[in-house]
RNA sequence: GGGCGCGUAGCUCAGUGGAAGAGCACUCGGUUUACACCCGAGCGGUCGGCAGUUCGAACCUGUCCGCGCCCA
């Protein structure tokens, strides 16, 4: 609140005042602000300042993708928070970047080949990666000029990569550490993989559906020795090793230890008994497929079986006979068919059941048996769990945490291998007689003859999860590793939490010995359509910010997100929502113009106490609330409140009353030096200038546009965020104000009730009742264009409101019907409010029980309405009869 | 099947024990020292049902109904 506008400046923003336009048009003046931002190095943060810092680092988006309106709200969520930070002087960091979506990436590149009916492998390994270096740098990180578009005060000298040198240079250091601390190990599991992709997926890379399928019940054996069970996987019977039931059940003891034919092979395989096997399901008799399905690999551990592959990396059949090479969705009636032919299907069933689908090109994952490289998570999740738990590091809101734990407290070990060609290659090196060495970054891997690299790159996962210290330059010790680490909040939808969050966890309190990679995690809910729907592609009801920002601006798609932004929860958003956001702009802009055409200026301090006018105290007081409001609600990221109690602020006490008022003081021809003028436009002035930099965080466009013009000073980027002053808190003012609003709302009913045109002036003899509205007979003159009575003025109407009697001469007869109605409605609401007020004064429980606060809350409520009715009453008998 | 959450105005949502709120939509009326992307006034709700606790319940408890999401 020490901005001073010089004189040279006030002389410049006249002149942009006159020539402010009538609306504001955001898509002229975005991209050359935003340039100006960047060149003049606002985002640019210095790891030399002695400023505390505050860093958030974006969590990298995909290199293939484009920013959808999920992007836009986080991305306007994270802005808020670092412009914020950067305007009450921290040295705020907001670093952006990319990763490098290993398999999404592989895909787009391959399909392009596909084009000219090539494979990856017929270019060789080496020129397909380059390929996708050339694909990169021509057509990837579009999504980084969505986000300039939509303002980020990202720090672009910082923009990382995961493929590049350092962050390169940062996983295989962490590979190392973690493979000779025994974290990483390789083993021969079940693992969900692609068979399009040709890859193995990490259990998050999955996503389940319900789908239809068929429930057959097959019985193997024949006879007293016969046995059924029931499976939506016929196919796989040509891989089972055995029939498992639970020891206890009594339907089977005198199977358990025998051997039962498996059908449609010469195999005999015997009836084992396992506790996991669950009686009461089905038959309570299971096939065991070892190598392809993970609870039957268990089995088969416990139990020593074979464990013979029976699919293919494209998962067609690979057994010899009949239904070798087919796809598995083909032998599987293939299979039934012939079982059904030997009578062994002894029952059908449709059934709904979860299928795993591959999350990036949506085919049906295949549980396959293979040899991957593991991080064994149990002693990193522990670390990621307690750090939440000590409360080194808060999750906002707190509701989410169950989420939280339930993920890194059930974590199963992660598959971080993969069989593509894109990504960090995996540093192993193994010789020909089976030594098996990991290299470090500063080693030089083993030249001799037969040694070999592993030829599978590292889940993308692997890099992204050392993104908040890779970035800054880890493992090496550079400044912004000292300045910005631990970075001071990692904000993501809730949705991803397991993605973000617990990875990022693990490795920073892993690789940053026990310091967390960040102070608070903050989470957003998702964006959905207009009805609650969440927004899928099947749908079509996805909607693309960019159309929105072309439409109504970026500001416009920030306030519109934000402004339904309750932490942790889902808003749903259509084009309406952000139309009114673009209205909310141009509100803000007119004010400002309004301002400016009357000569506001943003003073160097306040006019002294004794020059403010009631109106000038109120403003001021609700002003300075809202400053504190808003500021506790930004720091505790609520900001859908935020934007509630501006926009509320602006539009409904600024514009609709505050500068209503203003008029009657800044007449048209007032003179320049008009004492109470100049208070007026250095009270608007420096409301304004406060207002448009509680609003700067959430858009930024508008406001620097507004505000640069209004102050004549360099950028709102870099000006000081407002603080509340207690001094300025004025109950009394209020109190009057809010006394002219009830007798101006009251008049103005009336007129409408009496269909009395706004713009008709009306002459009216005002009987103040109220001492608080002593002197504020001008300005309900003013809002109600009432006149004032001259020779020959006549009542046509009385109306007795809450501080004032208004006597009006109408110049006719009124709508004394609809006169009489409205009243009668008042009174009956004011009986009503008796009748409940003397019930409740009447019950001694309560006047026993009740704090006082309460009981004379009440008694006040019952007096209101009592002199409401005595008034409403008064004010019906004086009514002429129908 | 297990866990978490939600049901408040036509729509989307605030509201954690003391008079039911906002935005949008809707109705009526409007060329006002900025703004029709506007101004003024208004309509609209047994707070999912039932039962309980309490002087007092949208809010606490139980139960039922409906709808999401995550995990098996």
């Amino acid at each position: 609140m020490n901005e001073t506008t010089t004189p040279a400046a006030q002389g410049a923003a006249d002149s942009a005042a006159t020539t402010l336009p009538t609306a504001y048009a955001p898509v002229e003046v975005e991209g050359e602000l935003y340039e100006r931002w960047v060149k003049n190095g606002y985002f640019t943060a210095d790891a030399a300042s002695d400023k505390p810092p505050f860093t958030i680092v974006i969590p990298p988006p995909n290199v293939t993708g484009s920013l959808h309106v999920g992007h836009a709200l986080n991305q306007s969520i994270q802005d808020a928070i670092i412009r914020r930070k950067r305007m009450q002087g921290f040295e705020a960091l907001y670093l952006p970047g990319m990763d490098h979506a290993g398999i999404a990436t592989q895909n787009v590149v391959e399909r392009e080949l596909a084009k000219d009916g090539l494979s990856r492998h017929d270019l060789g390994r080496e020129a397909f990666v380059k390929k996708v270096w050339d694909w990169k740098a021509e057509y990837g990180g579009k999504i980084l000029g969505q986000q300039r578009r939509l303002g980020v005060s990202l720090d672009w000298s910082r923009e990382r990569f995961t493929m590049d040198e350092g962050l390169s240079q940062a996983v295989q250091t962490m590979f190392k550490k973690m493979y000779d601390d025994g974290l990483i190990y390789r083993a021969e599991r079940i693992i969900n993989w692609c068979p399009r992709c040709l890859t193995a997926l990490s259990d998050i890379e999955v996503d389940h559906f319900d789908e239809p399928g068929e429930l057959v019940s097959i019985r193997y054996g024949d006879g007293d020795d016969s046995i059924v069970v029931a499976t939506s996987r016929a196919e796989t019977m040509l891989g089972d090793t055995a029939v498992a039931v639970h020891p206890d059940d009594e339907r089977y003891q005198h199977l358990i230890g025998k051997e039962v034919a498996l059908p449609l092979t010469d195999r005999r395989i015997p009836i084992i008994a396992d506790e996991h096997v669950d009686p009461e399901f089905g038959t309570g008799a299971v096939k065991v497929t070892p190598a392809h399905d993970p609870n039957d690999f268990e089995i088969g551990r416990r139990h020593h079986l074979a464990m013979p592959t029976i699919l293919d990396e494209h998962a067609n059949i690979t057994v010899h006979g009949p239904f070798l090479g087919m796809d598995r969705f083909e032998a599987r009636p293939a299979v039934v068919a012939a079982l059904r032919e030997q009578g062994r299907i002894v029952g059908q069933k449709q059934l709904l059941r979860p299928v795993g689908h591959c999350s990036r090109c949506d085919t049906v994952v295949e549980p396959r048996l293979s040899m991957q490289w593991w991080v064994k998570v149990e002693p990193l999740a522990k670390a990621a769990g307690d750090a939440v738990r000590d409360g080194r590091v808060q999750i906002h809101p707190k509701e989410m945490e169950p989420r939280y734990f339930a993920w890194v407290d059930n974590m199963h070990d992660w598959t971080i291998s993969r069989q593509l060609w894109w990504g960090h290659r995996i540093p192993i090196w193994y010789g020909p007689n089976d030594e098996v060495v990991c290299v470090g970054p500063d080693e030089e891997p083993p030249s001799e003859d037969g040694w070999y690299q592993d030829s599978d790159v590292l889940d993308t996962w692997f890099s992204s999860g050392l993104w908040p210290f890779s970035t800054l330059g880890w493992p090496e010790q550079t400044a912004d590793l000292a300045k910005f680490y631990p970075t001071s909040v990692l904000h993501t939808g809730y949705d991803i939490i397991f993605f973000w969050v617990a990875r990022m966890m693990m490795f920073g309190l892993y690789a940053m010995d026990g310091v967390q990679p960040f102070d608070k995690v903050v989470l957003s809910g998702l964006v959905r359509d207009q009805y609650g729907k969440k927004m899928s592609k099947s749908k079509g009801n996805v909607v693309d910010p960019l159309l929105w920002m072309d439409k109504y601006g970026s500001d416009a798609v920030r306030f519109g997100l934000l402004r339904g932004a309750n932490p942790g929860t889902d808003q749903a958003i259509a084009d309406d929502w952000i139309g009114g956001a673009r209205n909310f702009a141009n509100k803000i802009w007119n004010a400002t113009r309004f301002a400016m055409m009357n000569g506001a200026f943003v003073p160097a301090e306040l006019p002294a106490a004794e020059k403010l006018t009631v109106e000038d105290r109120w403003i001021l007081s609700r002003l300075n609330e809202v400053v504190a409001e808003v500021d506790g609600l930004y720091e505790d990221f609520q900001f859908a409140k935020a934007m509630e109690a501006l926009y509320h602020f602006a539009w409904d006490e600024v514009c609709d009353w505050y500068i209503e008022l203003s008029k009657l003081r800044l007449p048209i021809g007032v003179a320049a030096d008009d004492p109470d003028a100049q208070t007026a436009r250095a009270v608007l002035g420096h409301v304004l200038d406060v207002m448009l930099r509680l609003l700067h965080p959430a858009v930024p466009y508008v406001t620097e546009t507004l505000w640069t013009a209004l102050t004549g000073r360099e950028s709102i980027v870099i000006a000081q965020w407002p603080q509340a002053d207690p001094a300025r808190t004025d109950k009394a003012a209020e109190a009057v104000i809010e006394a002219v609003q009830e007798v101006v709302t009251e008049v103005r009913r009336f007129r409408t009730d009496q269909g009395v045109k706004d713009t008709q002036r009306v002459a009216a003899r005002l009987t103040l009742t109220d001492a608080k509205l002593a002197g504020q007979e001008p300005a309900i003159r003013l809002l109600n264009r009432l006149t004032a009575p001259e020779d020959g003025f006549g009542a046509t109407a009385t109306l007795v409101a809450t501080g004032a009697k208004v006597e009006l001469d109408t110049s006719g007869t009124i709508d004394v019907a609809a006169e009489r109605k409205r009243l009668e409605k008042g009174l009956a609401a004011a009986r009503k409010e008796v009748e409940a007020a003397t019930a409740k004064l009447g019950n001694a429980d309560f006047l026993a029980k009740a704090p006082d606060a309460v009981v004379d809350k009440i008694r006040k409520r019952l007096a209101d309405a009592e002199s409401d009715i005595a008034r409403v009453g008064a004010q019906l008998e004086a009514l002429p009869s129908a």
